[in-house]
DNA sequence: TGACTCATGTCAGGATTCTGACATAGCCTC
DNA sequence: GAGGCTATGTCAGAATCCTGACATGAGTCA
């Protein structure tokens, strides 16, 4: 009977709160990577490589939150323009390894430098206290859906 | 000389780890939102609409997080559909307050109902305290962007 | 009053991502 | 070994969203 049964108040929902900060850091992401000729998923694609290299299409696509269509036409421009390189054929199942060239390492450093000063800017006015309890919070979110999910 | 200085460690991140939640949320929202035939930006209009009737299409893109652009496109729809309905003249300026018809609020029910669902869901392990922690921090991180941004 | 600035609504084109579908390789069970 | 199941890489088409651009209305200021 309360206005709580007829929606969601936007003001005070986590949810709603969670896709704002996360429409801003990519919104702000893009303005720093956009100089750089870079967008975010081609810099969260060179940022995984570079510190699991090897890993496949596939498992890119999952952790950089996007289909592994979407992936690899992503992997085919980056292999075209020598960021990336994959075996021709596959050392075992279907599975190609994807690694970093020097060029794209150095593409990265730049843009990486970039994000991290976003990062930076991102948490100032948190304490150390204050960012660990987010970092509870957040994975405690993603546990739940992922769990419940199932 | 450390990792650090090379790039950004993804399991530690607090902006990875809100891309990831953000990711998962929105992918929990669209398979609930599936079976009524909407989609997450289609739901976030009607939604907004409910709780400040007559805003405009650039205020509802805001809010949103799309472009103007984008909000339009759906409210034309929407607007074909039955489910808004715009003055075909601006009452002052070029602005078009937009309200909810009846048959939206209905759609509307349902899918607030189905989305609060899984918003329960992803609170279920966190106690108040950690809520409005989170909120907080949140909050925090939404701030210093936009501040910064200028 | 006139010029300037800003915000809005809208159209057109392009870029990005997604859904659907297919063939194939590895794993497990019988 | 045969069958089923899952995961992977890939192609094709469609949906979605964005960038660029234009005209218009409101407010500001000289």
């Amino acid at each position: 009977m309360s206005q709580d049964d007829a929606g969601i108040d936007l003001d005070t929902s986590l949810g709603y709160l969670l896709k704002e900060a996360s429409s801003v850091l990519r919104a702000e992401m893009e303005k720093v990577l956009r100089p750089l000729g870079m967008t975010v998923t081609h810099y969260s694609c060179l940022e995984l490589l570079a510190q699991r290299p090897g890993l496949s299409n596939s498992e890119l696509a999952r952790r950089a939150f996007v289909t592994r269509q979407s992936m690899n036409v992503l992997l085919q421009a980056l292999e075209r323009d020598g960021d990336v390189t994959r075996p021709a054929e596959a050392p075992v199942g279907k599975v190609l390894p994807t690694r970093l060239t020097p060029r794209g390492r150095r593409k990265l450093d730049k843009a990486s430098a970039a994000v991290r000063a976003v990062e930076v800017r991102m948490l100032s006015g948190m304490a150390e206290a204050e960012r660990s309890a987010a970092f509870r919070a957040l994975r405690s979110m993603v546990d739940s859906l992922r769990d419940g999910g199932v």
